[in-house]
DNA sequence: AACTCCCACAACCGCGGCGCC
DNA sequence: GGGCGCCGCGGTTGTGGGAGT
């Protein structure tokens, strides 16, 4: 496993390249191919390593390279790709045809994953954050100051805020839950996690309990001060409730007034559609309605979901067609 | 007009994989 | 099987230009 000495070499020329150094390459290349990056240089006349010319051959001075800027196509193939493949760049780029890799790689650093996170994504598992720093700024904004001073004592706006937090990191995981997974029986995440129609069960039990709970949530408006808060309010609150696709079930309030628990019928997976990306948040703007899929329709068939994998929505709905017909992904699913 | 800050992107650096001997 | 050389990849840095003050 030797290294290349190259970069070490005492006087050869670094840095930015300049229009003759480019076409003195270009020329070189034209005439005769690249063949050996490292003898290259000396036969093209240029004072650069091997390495140098190769990069700057494939990142700039390759005919086929597309300029400009990312269309949105692009951006969803590439943040499609990148929630399979992670930071294999050059994998990448060989579904987008005249990107390069670094091309791929800057505008993933420079936009798509500040975008992620604003959204409130983890750039690198695709998945909302369910830890509460993130939460921080949304759940400071909540707290009304003035409420705060005129109705509550400080020890009671601390449950508060403790409990708006647990209840922004459950609905967080919840709507991880929800997402429809190519598994069947299960909601299974990546090989170290694997989450079943229960543990969703047990979740929306315990929203449920929030609910009926005496602790007071949400902020208060003068019609919902003294009673308990609807899980409207959550919704409200919840952190990407603009997001169509992320929304909270607006069937979870309604099976809270007469029974003891909910049922499975009581809510509805977002599924994603055909042409909806893998990344959650990109719907928001490519799709406007995603068409849902119902879950299973009692608690006795959510346990036959889990033991005989009628879920529905499976893997063709979940995964979009840009990776389906793609054969490096079915290589890596 | 001068300066600072920020952003986008080109280029560099170091590591690992692979083929050859 | 091990050493060597080359190539490709991914992370990081450097630089130029535009926006803001």
């Amino acid at each position: 496993m030797g290294r290349s000495p190259c970069c070490d070499e005492r006087g050869l020329k670094k840095g930015p390249w300049t229009p003759e150094e480019d076409h003195k390459l270009v020329k070189y290349i034209h005439k005769h191919g690249h063949g050996s990056w490292r003898a290259l240089p000396k036969l093209a006349g240029l004072n650069r390593c091997g390495k140098s010319c190769r990069l700057r051959w494939t990142n700039y001075l390759r005919p086929d390279i597309k300029r400009g800027k990312f269309s949105q196509e692009e951006e969803q193939t590439i943040l499609n790709l990148h929630s399979i493949l992670g930071n294999k760049w050059s994998a990448i780029a060989t579904h987008l045809p005249g990107r390069t890799d670094n091309e791929i790689k800057n505008f993933w650093n420079t936009h798509l994953k500040k975008k992620l996170i604003q959204m409130g994504f983890d750039p690198m598992t695709h998945r909302p954050r369910t830890d509460i720093f993130s939460s921080l700024p949304h759940l400071i904004a909540l707290a009304n100051l003035k409420e705060l001073v005129e109705h509550h004592t400080w020890e009671e706006q601390a449950v508060r805020l403790q409990t708006e937090a647990a209840q922004m990191a459950s609905l967080q995981y919840l709507q991880y839950l929800l997402q429809p997974q190519p598994s069947m029986s299960t909601f299974s995440n990546n090989s170290n996690s694997t989450v079943t129609d229960m543990e969703t069960y047990n979740l929306l039990n315990s929203l449920s309990l929030m609910k009926d709970s005496s602790i007071q949530f949400g902020t208060p408006t003068p019609s919902s001060l003294g009673t308990t808060t609807t899980l409207q309010s959550i919704q409200d609150s919840f952190p990407f409730c603009h997001m169509p696709d992320l929304q909270v079930p607006s069937s979870f309030q309604a099976p809270m007034d007469n029974k003891d628990i909910v049922q499975a019928s009581d809510y509805t997976v977002l599924s994603h559609g055909e042409h909806s990306p893998t990344s959650p948040w990109l719907a928001s703007t490519t799709s406007p309605s995603p068409p849902m899929a119902a879950a299973p329709t009692s608690i006795a068939n959510m346990g036959d979901a889990c033991s005989t994998s009628s879920y529905e929505g499976g893997h063709s709905s979940f995964w979009p067609e840009v990776l389906l017909e793609d054969p490096l992904f079915h290589e890596i699913a």
